[in-house]
DNA sequence: AAAAGCCCCTGGATGC
DNA sequence: TGCATCCAGGGGCTTT
């Protein structure tokens, strides 16, 4: 569920207000997809520094560690003042003095894993490898193009694995490809220069429109605070398969890419 | 090295 | 309130 808009719309929701508050209690629920790497209780008493993200994973400096947190497909995160009782997908509560962080992950594809800190080799196997951030100015339309002449497999699949540019999940993809007027089964080594610099300034586009949108909500996206984002409603093609397109009024088709679906024009995005 | 498949898990929608 | 099937925002791991 949650790429990059929605991870931060949720980081902001709750970054400044557990800045400097104290653990006083960690609560699991069911297995995440990792273990937590630590006993619970060696939590209680650190300091929460701030909240960072790179990529979709949310960082958490302590003054003991580093809590590395994943919301998975499924997953997210709330800041209670005062929580109720933990529901049957509630599967982490991070009890501090300025209140409760929740995961809420019904899939259980989220994680929240601590490390001693960056360069601890659990923190480093997950992080590394990650491409440069969308929204950073190290990501720049030359040394993107260069980066997709190395891939043969289609564009979509390369902004997907997120080893160029991270953040960019399936929604985001099929909106970027639109907005760059690009087939998303293109091969990547064959967008030209100026498809390569339309697609680098089409996923900025997106991914900040979505943030202040404050994200998509499918299904059960949340941020920090339990509202909703509204995104979705102004998607081009994702989830839009047999409607027309708000362009050109082409119906919008659909396919599968890596056992992802895929959404596009054939009109707007003919190569 | 890169690419393709598989799998983790629950729940909602759809079809029979 | 039956049962089977498919699909869903991710991504690490294994196999080609």
């Amino acid at each position: 569920m949650p790429e990059l808009p929605e991870v931060e719309v949720t980081r902001l929701g709750f970054a400044d207000r557990i800045a400097g508050a104290e653990v006083r209690a960690v609560r699991l629920g069911q297995p995440l997809r990792w273990p937590l790497g630590c006993e619970p209780r060696q939590l209680a008493g650190q300091r929460v520094l701030g909240v960072r993200r790179r990529g979709k994973y949310l960082l958490m400096d302590l003054s003991g560690g580093l809590l590395l947190l994943h919301l998975g497909m499924s997953g997210s995160l709330r800041l209670h003042d005062a929580a109720p009782a933990p529901g049957k997908h509630d599967h982490f509560d991070l009890e501090t003095d300025r209140g409760t962080l929740r995961l809420h992950d019904p899939r259980r594809f989220g994680a929240v894993v601590f490390a001693l800190g960056e360069e601890d080799p659990v923190a480093r196997k997950l992080l590394q490898g990650l491409g440069v951030e969308p929204l950073d100015i190290f990501f720049e339309p030359e040394g993107f193009w260069r980066a997709l002449r190395e891939r043969r497999a289609s564009i979509k699949q390369v902004l997907l694995a997120g080893d160029v540019v991270v953040g960019v999940g399936n929604i985001y993809a099929s909106e970027a490809l639109f907005a760059a007027g690009i087939r998303p089964t293109r091969s990547a080594r064959r967008l030209t220069r100026a498809q390569a610099t339309r697609l680098h300034a089409a996923v900025r586009q997106v991914l900040q429109r979505a943030l202040e949108l404050g994200g998509s909500t499918l299904r059960d996206f949340r941020n920090a605070n339990g509202e909703s984002g509204y995104f979705q409603l102004d998607a081009m093609v994702y989830d839009r398969e047999g409607q027309p397109c708000r362009v050109c009024g082409t119906p919008i088709k659909a396919l599968r890419q890596g056992q992802r679906s895929t959404f596009f024009c054939p009109v707007c995005q003919p190569a």
